[in-house]
RNA sequence: GCGAACGUGGUGAAGUGGUUAACACAGCGGGUUGUGGUCCCGUCAUUCGAGGGUUCGAUCCCCUUCGUUCGCCCCA
């Protein structure tokens, strides 16, 4: 094949997309709710915007598509996640001066990261995101937490867990660091490359290491609880009371310290545990950043968020085997019975479609017996047959598809025997409250 | 960046170093020429991801490449 998406992309075609229409909704409409309010921002930045000195993650090091162009010294980076561009967005817009702090924002868009791909993990992938900037209190993690949780939640997903931990402030997070350094000292030749590479760069990171996971060393590894101050302590357990109080359940994990370098307090994970999930098994996952906003210049404010990977909520959904959306059927098709009559056809398509109905007719000449193999196919509700008597006498024959009943109208009533058609039919299958309706079958 | 498996039509797939690449579904046409969904008949891959090599001959063997899938790493 000569030309094709490029490795870890994809399109996403009619019958896969009315999942993502399905879930953006709901999206906006959790997000509403809540207060959160849509941000928008570039699809690339400038590469120190996520390139920041000290962060030691592959994500920022290994996995960027940054790129210069021809005669010009300005490096741009494809962004790999959306926090890092809110934060600089927020501080260059000086929104920590508007009056209802914290401002809370939401994302949905894509990202891309030069990984290798495999199940859940794409180079462009879209997540959908909440940060909330400028307030530092244990109730805004509960309330994020408590976001995503009902989001997901509301979807009908079982198979998910909370998994959550604290990293504490700085002087708690230094205090441990350091525990650890000491402790692995006299280890370290012995562990892996990678954990080598961690002892120097974030030794926390060593807690989440597959391959030393058994090793004596990390079986009295000291706990980052002995560690934390007494007022890092108070805020995370002013979190899991939270947590407790809206009923949403977690396991705290005290090895999980997440990979960006930017987190401090509260840092979490949800993981679908369905088999079907593969390798990438979380679905969505974050934590505070008191330093962040700072980092970019603006005051010294905190914040938190969380990403949540729509293609692997996709999958998520499909192994729990929740339908998520499917491709609308059609309410009319216009049937021709000769080639002649093409015109007159789509005059009548035109007229219905400015009415509201979704329409479709043939422009292949197929025959009557294809043609209707469509209107299965599409589960039209009613076809308009045009013949050549019909096209002569400006008339349609209207048939309805559920009792095979036809009629033929002038061309001027067909809205109106359509309207009294699918009036009828709604009158009959819909048993919602007038002016509540919420079975979808109604025309606005 | 590392490891493993795989790549045959619109789809799901069988197959073999040698003249016509099974079968099923879908599509289209017809039987039923202005009324479908069943049934019957016909038709539908000059070609087996791409490029090169071995061979008299390759979809099948070898190499390269692209891609897919799964895992490691990492992460949503």
């Amino acid at each position: 094949m000569k030309y094709q998406v490029p490795r870890g992309t994809q399109d996403i075609l009619p019958g896969e997309v009315e999942k993502w229409q399905m879930l953006e909704e709901r999206i906006r409409q959790f997000c509403h709710v809540y207060d959160y309010d849509e941000i928008r921002t570039p699809i690339f930045e400038h590469t120190n915007v996520f390139k920041r000195g000290n962060d030691a993650s592959d994500m920022v090091n290994k996995e960027m598509y940054t790129f210069q162009l021809e005669n010009s010294s300005t490096s741009l980076t494809l962004r790999p996640e959306m926090t890092a561009g809110v934060v600089r967005s927020f501080v260059e817009h000086k929104l920590f001066g508007e009056p209802d702090l914290p401002a809370k924002l939401y994302y949905v868009g894509p990202m891309c990261r030069h990984e290798r791909p495999q199940k859940g993990r794409q180079r462009i992938f879209h997540q959908f995101g909440v940060e909330v900037i400028g307030v530092k209190n244990p109730l805004l993690d509960v309330e994020c937490i408590a976001l995503g949780w009902s989001f997901i939640n509301s979807l009908g997903l079982k198979d998910l867990k909370v998994l959550i931990n604290t990293l504490g402030d700085d002087e708690s997070r230094n205090a441990y660091r350091e525990a650890l350094k000491e402790h692995f000292k006299d280890h370290i030749d012995s562990m892996c490359g990678d954990c080598k590479r961690r002892y120097e760069q974030n030794p926390l990171r060593i807690l989440d290491c597959k391959v030393d996971r058994d090793c004596e060393a990390m079986k009295s590894v000291p706990r980052m609880k002995d560690y934390l101050n007494e007022e890092s302590q108070a805020y995370f357990k002013q979190v899991l009371e939270g947590l407790d109080a809206l009923g949403i359940p977690y396991e705290i994990d005290d090895t999980l310290v997440r990979g960006l370098d930017y987190y401090t307090h509260t840092v979490f994970e949800v993981v679908s545990e369905n088999k079907e999930m593969g390798a990438q098994s979380t679905v969505f996952a974050g934590g505070r950043y008191d330093g962040l906003v700072e980092y970019f210049e603006g005051p010294q404010m905190s914040g938190i968020g969380w990403a949540m990977g729509i293609e692997r909520l996709i999958i998520a959904c499909e192994a729990e085997g929740i339908t998520l959306g499917e491709k609308a059927e059609l309410d009319a098709y216009v049937l021709t019975l000769s080639a002649d009559v093409g015109l007159y056809a789509l005059s009548a398509a035109t007229m219905l479609r400015a009415n509201g109905y979704r329409c479709e007719c043939d422009y292949q000449n197929r025959s009557l017996k294809a043609q209707y193999r469509t209107v299965d196919r599409k589960k039209a509700k009613v076809v308009v047959i045009i013949g050549e008597d019909e096209a002569a006498q400006g008339s349609v024959t209207i048939k309805r598809i559920s009792d095979k009943l036809q009629k033929t109208v002038a061309l001027d009533d067909m809205i109106t025997e359509i309207d009294r058609l699918f009036e009828a039919e709604e009158a009959h299958e819909c048993s919602c409250e007038p002016g509540n309706c919420t079975c979808g079958k109604h025309h606005e």
